[in-house]
This record gives C-alpha cells, sequence and structure tokens, in this order.
RNA sequence: CGGGGCGUGGUGUAACGGUAGCACGCAUCCUUUGGGAGGAUGUAGCUCGAGUUCAAAUCUCGGCGCCCCGACCA
C-alpha cells in the first residue's frame, strides 16, 4: 500500500478530554474513527489489524477445537429472551418490526444458537459440537469508556459446545482453555494473560476469564506467581486462596487487568429453557450439557495498544501488525521503488510512504502507526548498496544489502 | 443511574459581559530534506433552544453530545 493513497492521516494531536491510551493512539494514527461514545469506525489500518487477530482466532477454533463457524442474526426476537427469563436485561437494545414485534439487538447468541442447533440434533451421534461466530454485538452500556475497551458495539467471537455427557464438556472446557492459551500468545499478549477464576454471573457458580495485566484494565485481579493463575477481585472472598495451588490471598499480587476473554459451564441452563434434548442409548430423552467461550476481538485490539505502546506511539507484535513492513524513502524515491516492489512480488504486507514529506515527519508517524519492521532507503543507505531496517520494539538498526532485504524480513517473519 | 467536568475554524486551544486570537492542517509559491522544517500569501469557527442585558462565546435555565469517578458489567 502506498502511503499516498492512503485516505486516513495521521494526527498530531487529540482532544484532551481522550485519556485513554488506546483511544488516543489509535485515533491519532487513523486505525479507528469516533462515531458516538463507544462506536467506532474501523478505518483501512485498523480494519487489517482486527482482521488478523480475528484470523487467528478463526484459525485456531476451527483447527484446534474442530468447531464450525456460521454467521447468526444481529437482531433477535424478544420473545426467545423470554424463554430464557433474559428479556429484563439492562444491557439488551430494543427495537420493533413494522408489524409491532418485539427485537431486541444481539448482546450474545444463547437465544438463537440453542434453537438453531435444536433443530440438527436427536441423538447422542450428534453430539459434541462447537458452533462459533465472529460478528458485531451490541450492549447498551451504562457507560461507554477506555476507547475501545467497552463500546456499545463490539466485535466479538462467540463459541457454543453442545455435549451428551458432562465428561465431554469437561474434557472440551479444558480443551479451551489450551486454546485460549496459545491464540494469546499468537496475538502477542500471552506473557501477561492470566487464567482466572471468576464470578458465573447469571449462568453459573463459577466461570474462568483471560485477563492481561494492565493499569488500563477495569478489573482487579489476585495473581498468583506460583501457578500463574489468578483469582478475580469479585470473588476473591469466597475462595480466600489460589483455587489451583492453595496459595492463601496475602501471597497473592493484586494487578489490574483486561478481561480479553472468558468461559463458562452453561449446564443445562439454555437447554432446558428450550427443551434442547438428545436420545441416549436406551432412547432416553436427556438435556444436552452446554458450554459457551468469548473474546473480544476489538477489545484485544485495544489491549494490544495498551499494553505496548510507548511515548511514540503503537507498537504491534508481529503477527496482528497492520503491515509487517513500513518502507520509509528519504528522498531516495527510484530505488525504494524498486524496493517495494520486490516485498510486493515475495507477499511481503509493506507499507510504502512515498510521500514528499520531511524525514522527522515520516519517522513520527512511521513510531504512531507501528508496523513491525521499519525499512529505510536513503542517500546515506545507499552509498553502501544497503537499506537500514529497525523493529519497532527495538532502538537497534541493521544495515542490510538492498539486494539482501527481502530475504532478510522473511526470515525475521518465519 | 448518582456525582464532577467540558462543548469555539478540519484538528488542538485562547479571549473581564463590549473588534473572536494563536498553533497545526489545507491551498499556491520559494527554500529545505536522517526525527513532526523555514518564509510569503490565502482558507475556515463560537453545540442547540429559551431567558437576563443597550450588548452574550462569556451569565441563568433547559435539551443534545462528549469525558472522568462511582454503581453496573451475559
Amino acid at each position: 500500500m502506498r502511503q499516498s493513497k492512503l485516505f486516513t492521516k495521521t494526527r498530531k494531536e487529540v482532544s484532551s478530554e481522550e485519556v485513554s491510551l488506546n483511544a488516543q493512539l489509535l485515533l491519532r494514527g487513523g486505525f479507528i474513527n469516533k462515531e458516538m461514545a463507544g462506536v467506532y469506525s474501523f478505518l483501512p489500518l485498523g480494519l487489517r489489524v482486527l482482521k488478523k487477530i480475528e484470523n487467528i482466532v478463526r484459525k485456531e477454533m476451527c483447527e484446534a477445537l474442530g468447531a464450525q463457524e456460521v454467521l447468526m442474526p444481529a437482531i433477535h426476537p424478544l420473545e426467545n429472551y423470554k424463554t430464557t427469563g433474559r428479556d429484563k436485561i439492562d444491557v439488551l437494545f430494543h427495537t420493533k418490526l413494522n408489524g409491532g414485534g418485539d427485537l431486541v439487538l444481539g448482546q450474545s447468541h444463547e437465544e438463537i444458537v440453542v434453537p438453531l442447533f435444536q433443530r440438527f440434533v436427536s441423538s447422542y451421534k450428534d453430539l459434541p459440537h462447537g458452533i462459533f461466530q465472529i460478528q458485531a454485538k451490541f450492549r447498551n452500556e451504562p457507560r461507554a469508556k477506555s476507547g475501545i475497551l467497552r463500546g456499545r458495539e463490539f466485535l466479538m467471537k462467540d463459541l457454543y459446545s453442545f455435549h451428551a455427557t458432562e465428561e465431554c464438556f469437561d474434557s472440551y472446557y479444558k480443551k479451551s482453555q489450551e486454546t485460549y492459551h496459545s491464540i494469546y500468545k499468537k496475538l502477542g499478549i500471552g506473557d501477561c494473560t492470566y487464567f482466572t477464576f471468576a464470578s458465573g454471573g447469571t449462568f453459573s457458580k463459577y466461570s474462568h476469564e483471560f485477563q492481561t495485566v494492565s493499569p488500563a484494565g477495569e478489573d482487579e485481579i489476585y495473581l498468583c506467581g506460583e501457578c500463574n493463575n489468578a483469582v478475580n477481585k469479585e470473588i476473591i472472598g469466597e475462595v480466600d486462596a489460589c483455587p489451583k495451588c492453595g496459595r492463601q490471598k496475602k501471597d497473592l499480587q493484586v494487578k489490574k487487568a483486561i478481561e480479553v476473554g472468558n468461559i463458562f459451564p452453561l449446564g443445562t441452563k439454555f437447554s432446558d429453557a428450550f427443551g434442547l434434548t438428545y436420545k441416549d442409548e436406551k432412547g432416553n430423552d436427556k438435556p444436552v450439557i452446554m458450554g459457551c467461550y468469548g473474546i473480544g476481538i476489538s477489545r484485544v485490539m485495544g489491549t494490544v495498544v495498551e499494553v505496548f505502546a510507548d511515548k511514540k506511539g503503537i507498537v504491534w507484535p508481529k503477527n496482528i501488525a497492520p503491515y509487517t513492513v513500513h518502507l520509509l524513502s528519504l528522498s531516495a524515491e527510484e530505488e525504494t521503488e524498486k524496493i517495494y516492489n520486490s516485498f510486493l512480488k515475495a507477499g511481503v504486507e509493506v507499507l510504502f510512504d512515498d510521500r514528499e514529506k520531511s524525514p522527522g515527519e515520516k519517522f513520527a508517524e512511521s513510531d504512531l502507526i507501528g508496523a513491525f519492521l521499519r525499512v529505510i532507503v536513503s542517500k546515506k543507505t545507499l552509498e553502501s548498496d544497503s537499506v537500514e531496517i529497525k523493529r519497532r520494539n527495538e532502538e537497534k538498526t541493521v544495515l542490510v544489502k538492498k539486494s539482501e532485504i527481502v530475504k532478510y524480513v522473511q526470515e525475521i517473519m518465519e
């Protein structure tokens, strides 16, 4: 992509009201645009990041968990929520059909996926299954805040699993934890994201969250340095120790954290409400056992900004950077043009700053946008037939022969 | 939903109740080219409604919007 063709522009300033770091940097970099409180457009650079996060999650869901992707509607009949007793939830956005039928915007999809799955399951032979989607969710939050960390419309991956037996559910639930860990690792936040025991809300006694340590977080977790698990403050009074290894509350570290995922055992709550049953080997009707598993895709994007940003701007991890290479030409258009083409030919994702701007401005914008690698072509580097390469998260720069730069980048990305 | 703060060119910010100013951006030109460059000339603005007043960006009331703290958070 040529930066001269990008319709978005970076900005030096944002409103002094915007104190949330992820909002400041994402707005300044032109990744997102705020349409109203808690509602954002994702612009070309931001959408690339979002899609990359999405694809990492999607791949793991399909390959590691064997789940199948669907796309369910965003508008739901209120009737289904009356069936489960969730029609009084106050974050529901309500609307109506022309004929007067009551609708709500989807904030989660149990009320859709259960009746849907019911049409296809009748025997224990039809189980287990995992069904997921990646879709916008709508929640009329009493207070949207912290940029894209808590919005009224946000992108979420929601998976629902269906099982005949507790044993089957347990092993799937366990597997989902491993898969989640592997996802956060690929997203670049594996080292600061912890498995956390939490309350079950309206679904079950307990649930489990994945919490990324950050001062921007609205949750507090008690982190166990021994086993790397944590306990959400909301239940620390009840358990009073690390449920995993038994360390006492006083030995746990209190940290602010962002909830980047959660998994819930649903039991038969929704199956019972909708009469979702299967026939066992003896021909008896049994309720299907369920679990649900969420990851806030857009929230992960904001979290990554919060966790890795420095004074100069965003520092995207390798796998989700909008571009692998930010190629800057400092008065060396002809040579840079050639290098740009060789990157394109090799399939390297490259943003080419081909604009006539001062070097300082190009550097500043490059740091703000935060592509994984920065490659500079200038008269200075060309004297030795080289280009300069630097990782966004490191200070050191390296001179590489221009004929070898593509290979050099490919090796870094392997 | 309770409390606090804020709405001024495209962006960021000033202005005692009395001429709306500055910076950035943008446009044209010249110079400059390894850390948001210099000069010249342009460009564009008071959230909405009601009230007080000779006079309102400024004071009062209300609406709408935004931010923060708290409550809430399938």
